[in-house]
DNA sequence: CAGATTTCGTTAGAGGTTATCAGGGAGCGT
DNA sequence: ACGCTCCCTGATAACCTCTAACGAAATCTG
């Protein structure tokens, strides 16, 4: 709350170079994936030289950083419009597909390969517990009829990661079988392991979205 | 078939050190992840210096490659072993977990974020293949009293992938939805976004194979 | 308005990487 | 035992990240 708009003409300068810079790595990682990214070609795009980047980043890892919790809050976005109206479940799932579709990289840049060592900071796991929030919210109330099972045994037991949030276990456990069924689908359509096999991954998509409604 | 085992002893020493260089590297990439694999660090710890790695790999890539082909080989191979006696599908599932879990980044080898302008070999996609069909094999012949559904519609008449193998669409939706549904949870959990919320991935998986097999 | 201060961008350089090339030495096969 | 092939080394080029020191420009302050 302390830093809103820049207020001198210095710090407007900072931030825009600051968004030139990151145009610039989207843009390479979107050709050319995340670990080519390199500091020094995006400073020779931008008329500068090397070092001068610094300035900007104290790195490379935290440009990725700041790309990635940019990634996570496009996301949150995307999944808080598509649930403005009344939270239904399958506009967040189309939502979801057509935010992934329209950058793949930015997609694995949240639920791609991790970094061994990598723990990602506090504000960025706040962005995600946010996605979980809108999503739960479009689970409650559950429809009812609900079979239960022993996953939603388990989880009215372990709800740690639902914090406050009012969700029954039925609810718990469509919003996680929404997440993992349709990023299993998503992510093998986007890193390309449907692509010789002649179907319609959207029509998987929609099968996957369906199991997770209907049931 | 042509090079079984090596005859001379040239070609034995040669394996020899093939076989030690992708040992560095595996344990490289299970600490440290793919993209932080050094050759020279790799020619290090083997007491020789830089450049004499390129007698073994022509570079970079191809050892990652290769690193790649033996991971889909070793899944391969799991798979077949355990749908060796009846054709057991949560044997299948379970086989999957055992060997995803013991090496997280194994899996991410085969699974994970893709480099855009990277084409996987044939001999690659060929194991791909058998994987598949091994998936095939143990959902043939389907359970009686199938719902069907769009996705199974769609399949009946996209089914390229499936080569020649005499699965029905039920079975070949069947098999496409444990893919897809047991790669959602497990990615997700390998990838540690499950880590702070609480609950048993190991029962998640377990709903997730059930809602495979019994719908 | 003028001086002090902060900020920016440069060059230089250390240390890392992949990869190529030329040459010496060691082992293999005949 | 000789010749040949293959292995390894050191040098080199072209990248990369990142630090340090310096000059120049713009901002802030008295």
């Amino acid at each position: 709350m302390a830093e809103k708009s820049p207020q001198g003409p210095r710090e407007r300068y900072r931030a825009q170079v600051r968004a030139e810079i990151k145009e610039h790595a989207r843009e390479q990682i979107a050709t050319a994936g995340a670990s080519a990214l390199s500091l020094n070609a995006i400073a020779k795009q931008m008329g500068m030289s090397g070092p001068a980047l610094y300035r900007y980043f104290a790195g490379r890892d935290e440009l990725i950083t700041e790309l990635v919790r940019d990634a996570y809050r496009s996301l949150a976005d995307a999944f808080r419009a598509a649930a403005a109206p009344g939270a239904d479940a399958a506009g967040l799932a189309h939502a979801l597909r057509d935010w992934a579709l329209a950058d793949p990289q930015r997609y694995f840049l949240v639920y791609g390969t991790p970094v061994p060592g990598y723990h990602a900071p506090d504000d960025i796991t706040r962005i995600a517990a946010e996605i979980m929030t809108t999503l739960l919210d479009a689970f409650t109330p559950p429809p009812p009829g609900d079979s239960g099972g022993p996953l939603q045994e388990h989880l009215a037991g372990h709800r740690d990661w639902a914090g406050d949030h009012p969700a029954p276990p039925a609810a718990l456990r469509r919003a996680l079988a929404f997440w993992t069924r349709l990023h299993g689908a998503l992510s093998l359509e986007l890193a390309g392991h449907f692509s010789g096999m002649g179907f319609d991954p959207a029509v998987l998509f929609a099968a996957e979205l369906d199991s997770v409604l209907e049931r």
